[in-house]
DNA sequence: TAGATTGTTAATCGATTAACAATC
DNA sequence: TAGATTGTTAATCGATTAACAATC
């Protein structure tokens, strides 16, 4: 009986606001802002309705106390707990450019669980260099390190052109979760993930803003000749 | 009378599935794939609904035919056009580290319309040196930079610990646009837009799938004992 | 206790989908 | 023409908000 492989289930939208609210109470935590932390003051910050809140924090499985609030500890903890943080997750940076330098000397991501474990590249010019932790290796040994170590994650940071046939080296080497930093769509068979952070999406958003931006100034300039 | 300043009023979903159908579109076109494309094609490789995708191009001012489908062209230019693509945008990059070359590098940028015109750091050792097209500025010269050219975003990619002390700066160089590739949140004036591109929203959406991915395949392996 | 806060049920709102008429 | 496809109106669905009871 095979188990089917489900999708996604949290919706997007909730999972990011699950993530805007871990960050807050997070930092509030870090910076020594009391133990409990409530609906009113999440909303409040991240403009929206208190309401949401509780039933997010309710669907995370966080249980709070009447006229007490949320353990900020409890907050942190079950989101951590249903989104996967603590079960410890290995991933391999393919493409040692400098957006995958970046990611090999990023720190940040062992608080979500990942580890970086090795990194990869074809340019001969490359391999055996040192990036942080890590030597540049060539791609032809990716078979190998996945069969004999856990690759959870390929992280892609390859130029579009080659992102392609970079996945599917990634695939064929038994890696079944992509997260494609190029610029470019990938096809992959249906058992593997992708994920694929596409920039110009928040580039779109920022221009379209500049945009409506520059109209209202132009009409504001209008209606100031005309008074 | 003041303009006032809008905030986003395409929503962000689907301001995502307008990008989504312009890089399908813009693809398509590029590999010489006939003058139209239908509602039915892009849902497809969507997996969406072909009703949406017409509401969504309908939204964006896009007419098609029937019996024949949307001009590709057309599908490209209303898009480029609505999200501001062809307005000319310039952007500086503050943080000349592994992530801001990366950036600064970056050819892609030009294509949604956005020129980057300079790069700011604050590191002694890193002034003066050139990456790609540009010199290292020291963030003293930003003021005098704004003042003298026009800049419409500022590309934050500083470590988190200074992002706060970067966007200050930033703010009072007159810039009111910032795209923030920092791990922690800024706080700004609310004639400031912040565009915050958190790398841990989308490593959450990863984590929660192979946590649930890990869970299916251990319910899979006790069934498959019991049988 | 009184007041503050959670948690839940009902109401509203908006977004998606279904149905189908219009059209080339 | 017949069939394919758009575009629009109505129906459905789901997500958000409002109201309020429960509770510490």
């Amino acid at each position: 009986m095979a188990a089917n492989l489900t999708p996604l289930e949290l919706k997007h939208a909730l999972l990011e606001r699950l993530m805007h609210y871990y960050h807050f109470v997070a930092e509030k935590l870090d910076a020594g802002g009391g133990e409990h932390v409530t609906s009113t003051q999440i909303a409040e910050l991240l403009h929206m309705d208190d309401t949401l809140v509780r039933k997010d924090l309710a669907a995370a499985g966080v249980r709070g106390v009447p006229h007490v609030g949320y353990k900020a500890e409890e907050v942190v903890n079950r989101i951590r707990m249903l989104l996967g943080f603590d079960e410890g997750y290995q991933g391999v940076i393919i493409g040692a450019g400098r957006m995958g330098g970046a990611m090999a000397s990023y720190q940040g991501f062992s608080r979500y669980g990942l580890k970086i474990t090795a990194l990869f590249d074809n340019d001969p010019g490359k391999i055996g260099l040192i990036w942080g932790d890590y030597m540049v290796q060539p791609m032809g040994n990716l078979p190998l390190f996945a069969k004999n170590s856990t690759v959870d994650i390929a992280i892609l940071t390859v130029p579009g052109d080659v992102a392609q046939v970079v996945a599917s080296q990634v695939v064929a080497a038994g890696v079944r979760t992509i997260w494609n930093f190029a610029n470019t769509s990938v096809a992959v068979p249906a058992n593997v993930f992708v994920r694929h952070e596409h920039i110009s999406v928040g580039l779109a958003g920022l221009s379209y803003f500049l945009k409506r931006q520059r109209a209202d100034e132009r009409a504001a300039a209008e209606n100031a000749a005309e008074d």
